[in-house]
DNA sequence: AGTAGTGTGTACTACATACTACACATTCAA
DNA sequence: TTGAATGTGTAGTATGTAGTACACACTACT
């Protein structure tokens, strides 16, 4: 699923129970034009910046990575903490590229649990 | 050190014992004009594209994740793993901030050496 | 029947990114 | 001592990013 097709469908989801998710009045929320955001849904434009899509995902009450994985993009905040330790988050990525889903979570509750 | 000038000293020591890391000569191999490349040394205009910076790496045999986070940058290809994967990278990302470099580096190795 | 709200087409715009092209003064080497 | 090579200042450009503004046709109440 492609980024503007996605938040077609979360938006008209909520709109069927709610009717202050119409285009306009979501646009109106995310303090964008709402041709801008037609023209966003239907992909006839490039997703917005990372800034227009942390507000959408606040509104939609969606997860703002997951969004920005439709748009293509990564957080900035996850770049800063690449950037800081530079050639040690790059390899262990490159080597987590290849490691099922189900290994990496151990490894995330591992690192929660403190077993370091 | 910020990207330009540890680019400059790079170089310059480079230069002291091979004439042909003349900043004319490493702008020719790398593709740019000369200019544009004393520009980026001297901080004058922002670090190049992400390609020329791996150019730039490839002639000063430097670490092209090194160079780019100089440069605040993220290699495209470590943004594509993150997006695969989003929102388990973005979790282990932002557990892995604070943890030291040496516990990483732990992860590193049991990656590779396969223990899951 | 009218008006409030809906989605969308067209036309622009401001700013950032990523450079090139050329001229110039200085320094180095034969 | 002159020709080649060096680094740099100024000016300009192409493309991408991230939107706004307004008009229009349609629908949904009341």
């Amino acid at each position: 699923m492609t980024f503007g097709p996605y938040l077609r469908v979360v938006r008209e989801r909520r709109l069927s129970t709610d009717r202050s998710y119409s285009l306009r009045q979501v646009a109106h929320r995310v303090r964008v034009e709402p041709a801008y955001l037609s023209k966003i849904e239907r992909g006839v434009v490039p997703p917005p910046s990372e800034e227009t899509i942390r507000r959408i995902a606040a509104d939609l009450e969606e997860d703002p990575d997951v969004l920005l994985a439709l748009a293509g993009k990564v957080s900035r905040d996850l770049q800063e903490i690449i950037i800081r330790r530079a050639p040690l988050f790059a390899d262990l990525l490159r080597q987590l590229k290849k490691v099922p889903d189900h290994a990496v979570l151990r490894i995330v509750r591992e690192v929660r649990d403190g077993v370091w």
